[in-house]
RNA sequence: GCGCCCUUAGCUCAGUUGGAUAGAGCAACGGCUUUCUAAGCCGUGGGUCGAGGGUUCGAAUCCUUCAGGGCGUACCA
């Protein structure tokens, strides 16, 4: 409908052209919007106003021209001149009630669009290192880049999911060591866990399972373990500490051993993590290694690349990336004077293998935390040759918890958090799926545990689904009592759709496909559940003020139509925040 | 110090890329069910859009200065 009266305007501009009121070489950049108030019609233009400059006139008198060149629509009832020089559309009842029809015909496929035809684009989210499970900041990064990922999908655009996994580093050298020490300590042996190890409980419980596996084998007395240590804190240096373990844990173990023991770790993690997100609605396409990229020699062949280009330098015996003359602050070390690659150096080696793998664009969903890698990640790519807006790096703000106006504490290392899982359990993955996307992703967001997981009418995911279940009940209603529906009928009655309630719903309607679009261009879910929960509260005020379960055969097929398309349109949008559309509640 | 994000009703937040009189939900108050799910509907009150300045027909939105809050500023991962 927009298309249509933009082109109306179009038509009316070059025909003022011709007539010399314009000057032929001037462009209108036409907008059409909705407008907020029903009593400046239904669409509103204001070309008039941004054309005032360029033409030289008022811009009531370019809203005259233009009306008086309006070719006729009969779709449009009316047009008005308003207000400073905004020219208002009428649209016709006819015209609305056709969305009906469309939507019913379109069915799952209303609201998407091919914008994104032919074009590959890489969305990479959670990505939490693989050291326990994840826990309710993580949840909010998963909610959000699964629903972009679902919205770039309905906008056409080839979309591959991706979790990094950070199977290499320290961190799950700490993990391996971890495990090992309360395998030892379910042998009866005299351990006294470090106080930097992962003190989870979960950890306890891979020990047990790989006790189960290879029974005492991997067993080594405590005085073997233990001895000529650095001391933990309080008095000693616990990355010291911990560090002597990693190191004893290798040398009594040899490198099979130590890697099974590291891998019974990491594989039940990574396990535990993807059944969770599956749970959560979540599904991966790629679940990407940061190992891999060392064993394919990625990251040297990545330095080297930079290196040929001239970007690398040596000093104090390490190897530097020159980012700051891509507008970095300071230059990034990418190789130690040790000899070790950095973090960053297999960032480059990873985004750099993103886009030899085909993708046109990759959005990176980081936690707000990260923020400062994006200059130096962007710089890499930069001094790769390798377009840096093609890099999307959305940044997602923290959840802060609370339990009534209790803070809760969140620390993975001090075992004492709360999983996702718990929330899933507890408050329901349509509710949390839901309530994390409402906020915009770089709101701070207070996520008040209590509220979630009470099931009352302030959780507003409630609210909708309600409605969906209500259209529900209808169509048995309707079976209970025999009185049958026919789409075909109802679409042909649809000019008896004309209470206020009824269109306005319709309105309603007729926005989803521009609500979608304009989410999926902004990677901005929380616009679909907004419009959700408006259009919920359009559907609740048309069955609280009519009925649907009628005798007047012709208007209830006509309303159920109407009812059934409202239902097709919610059953979109919550699929596509991977919330369920119940027929029951 | 420097950098990024945020600041809108008592609370939690929207605001369609610069449009008309800034909107929801919750909380408060008053109504609506012999009839399709009251997890609902209808109504009432509530604002210096953090502050100042600028850009223009027009600013919550863009530019600038300042204040407040969060985060980041490793040869850690």
């Amino acid at each position: 409908m927009k298309q249509h009266i933009a082109d109306l305007i179009q038509q009316a501009i070059d025909a003022l052209k011709t007539a010399g009121e314009f000057d032929a070489d001037l462009v209108a950049n036409i907008q059409i919007d909705n407008t907020r108030d029903k009593q400046h019609g239904d669409l509103a233009c204001n070309v008039a106003l941004t054309l005032a400059k360029v033409a030289r006139r008022k811009p009531r008198d370019i809203a005259e021209l233009i009306c008086s060149q309006l070719p006729a629509s009969k779709s449009v009832t009316k047009t008005q001149i308003a207000g400073p020089g905004f020219i208002n559309f009428f649209i016709s009842q006819d015209a609305t009630q056709a969305i009906i029809g469309k939507v019913l015909t379109d069915a799952d496929q209303f609201g998407r669009n091919n914008s994104g035809a032919g074009h590959k684009v890489q969305v990479e989210f959670v990505s939490a290192n693989p050291t326990g499970p994840l826990h309710v900041g993580h949840g909010r990064g998963a909610a959000y880049g699964a629903s972009v990922s679902n919205l770039l999908e309905a906008s056409g655009y080839d979309v591959e999911r991706e979790y990094y996994v950070n199977d290499a580093g320290r961190q799950m050298n700490i993990l391996a060591a971890s495990v090992w020490l309360r395998y030892l300590q379910q042998a009866e042996e005299e351990i006294t866990f470090p106080s930097n190890g992962y003190q989870g409980a979960y950890v306890n419980d891979i020990a047990k399972h790989l006790r189960t596996q290879v029974g005492d084998r991997l067993k080594h007395s405590a005085p073997e373990v233990m001895s000529r240590l650095h001391a933990d804190a309080p008095e000693g240096d616990k990355e010291k500490h911990i560090d002597d373990l990693i190191e004893r844990a290798q040398s009594l173990l040899g490198q099979a051993d130590y890697s099974l023991v590291f891998n019974a770790g990491l594989n039940s993690i990574r396990d535990d993590i993807e059944q969770d997100l599956h749970g959560f609605g979540v599904d991966f396409q790629h679940w990407f290694s940061e190992r891999s990229l060392d064993q394919g020699d990625q990251i040297n062949r990545a330095i080297a690349k930079l290196q040929e280009q001239g970007h690398v330098y040596e000093d104090g015996g390490a190897l530097w990336f020159r980012s700051t003359a891509f507008g970095d602050d300071k230059d990034r070390v990418v190789k130690r004077d040790n000899g070790q690659t950095t973090y960053f150096a297999s960032d480059i080696a990873y985004h750099l293998n993103k886009f030899e793998r085909g993708m046109d664009t990759v959005i990176n969903v980081w936690g707000a935390d990260h923020h400062g890698y994006i200059t130096r990640v962007k710089a890499a790519l930069q001094a790769l040759g390798i377009d840096p807006e093609r890099l999307v790096v959305k940044l997602v703000q923290f959840a802060i918890l609370y339990r009534g106006n209790e803070r809760v504490p969140m620390s993975t290392r001090s075992g004492s958090f709360v999983t996702l899982r718990e929330l899933r359990e507890e408050v329901g993955k349509d509710a949390s799926r839901f309530f994390y996307v409402t906020r915009k992703a770089e709101q701070h967001m207070d996520f008040d545990l209590e509220l979630a997981k009470s099931e009352s009418k302030d959780n507003p995911v409630y609210y909708i689904q309600y409605a969906h279940a209500r259209i529900c009940t209808l169509i048995r209603k309707l079976a209970e009592q025999n009185m049958a529906w026919d789409s075909v009928m109802g679409l042909e009655q649809l000019e008896k759709l004309s209470e206020p309630a009824e269109i306005s719903l319709m309105q309603q309607i007729q926005l989803y496909p521009e609500v979608i679009a304009h989410a999926a261009y902004n990677h901005e879910p929380h616009q679909v559940a907004h419009y959700l929960k408006d259009l919920a509260g359009h559907f609740h005020s048309y069955y609280n003020a009519h009925r649907m379960v009628i005798d007047d055969v012709q208007l209830r097929n006509a309303r159920m139509c109407l009812c059934m398309a409202a239902r097709q349109v919610m059953d979109n949008g919550l699929t596509l925040l991977g919330v369920d559309a119940p027929e029951h509640m």
